[in-house]
DNA sequence: TTTGTATATTGCAATATTACGATAAAGGTA
DNA sequence: TACCTTTATCGTAATATTGCAATATACAAA
C-alpha cells in the first residue's frame, strides 16, 4: 500500500527508520557533504553543485528540516543553511548504537 | 517522478544511501534486531514475531538479501536466516566514516 | 501418493517519493 | 516605483514502496 504501519514497531524502531530513510538518497547525502566540506555556511549554491534542479534542492532541504538535521538562517536576500550539530550527534549515536548490535563475537551461525 | 537521478552522484554517495535506505523501514529494523537477538539462525519465527504478513517479510528479507546483509541457508524444509557478519562490518564502516564527516569542532557557524 | 508446512512469487491497490516547470513571496537594488 | 535575485510552494507526471491475498514451489512425513 505504500504506507508503513508504523504502528505496530517500537518508538525506538522508527526513529531510526527515520533518520536512515532521511539519508538514503544520494542527493542528501551529496547535501550533508557539501555542507561539512565548507565550513562555513552555504546558501544557494547547492543547485550549481548538485546537478538538480532547484525545487528539487529545496524539496531535500525540507526533508532534513523535517528531522532538525539543518536549519536555515535567513541572511538579507537568501537563506544561510547549516548542520544542528547538536542533532547529528544525537542521531549519529543512535545510528551507532544500533549498527552495533551484532558486535558480540558469538553472533555466528552459517 | 519517483526515480533517483543516480548517475549524478559518485558511487560512494549512491552507496551510503543505497545502505541507509535498506535500514529506512521499521520491519527491516526490527528484523535485524531479531536476528540479533536470537544468536543462533532463526527461520520462520519472523512472521509471528512481527506483525506483517508473510509475503510482506519475504519481501523485507528480499530487500536485505539484495545488499548482501544476509543469507539464507536451506535447512530441511524451512530457511535458516543469518547475518552476512562481513557485509554487516563493511556498511558499519562505511556509514561511520559518513557519520564522522561532521567531527571538526571547526564546524560551527549558526 | 497425499497431506501438511515453510517460503517465494505474482498481481494488485494504495500511498510515497522524486523531479521539475510555473509561480509566488520576500528582500535587495536601481 | 520597477526590476532582479533567492528560495518556497503548487501542481503534476513518472516511478517506487508497502502490504496482502492468492498461488506456486519445495520439501518432509504419513
Amino acid at each position: 500500500m505504500g504506507i508503513t504501519k508504523s504502528e505496530i514497531f517500537t518508538k525506538e524502531q522508527n526513529q531510526i527508520a527515520s533518520i536512515a530513510k532521511v539519508l538514503g538518497h544520494p542527493a542528501r547525502i551529496a547535501i550533508l557533504e557539501h555542507l561539512a566540506k565548507v565550513k562555513t555556511c552555504i546558501c544557494g549554491d547547492l543547485v550549481n553543485t548538485i546537478g538538480l534542479a532547484q525545487p528539487t534542492i529545496s524539496q531535500h532541504l525540507k526533508e532534513l528540516k523535517k528531522l532538525d538535521l539543518i536549519k536555515g538562517n535567513i541572511e538579507g536576500n537568501s537563506i544561510c543553511y547549516c548542520l544542528h550539530k547538536e542533532k547529528w550527534e544525537e542521531f549519529k549515536d543512535i545510528l551507532n548504537q544500533f549498527l552495533s548490535i551484532f558486535s558480540d563475537p558469538e553472533n555466528n551461525c552459517c
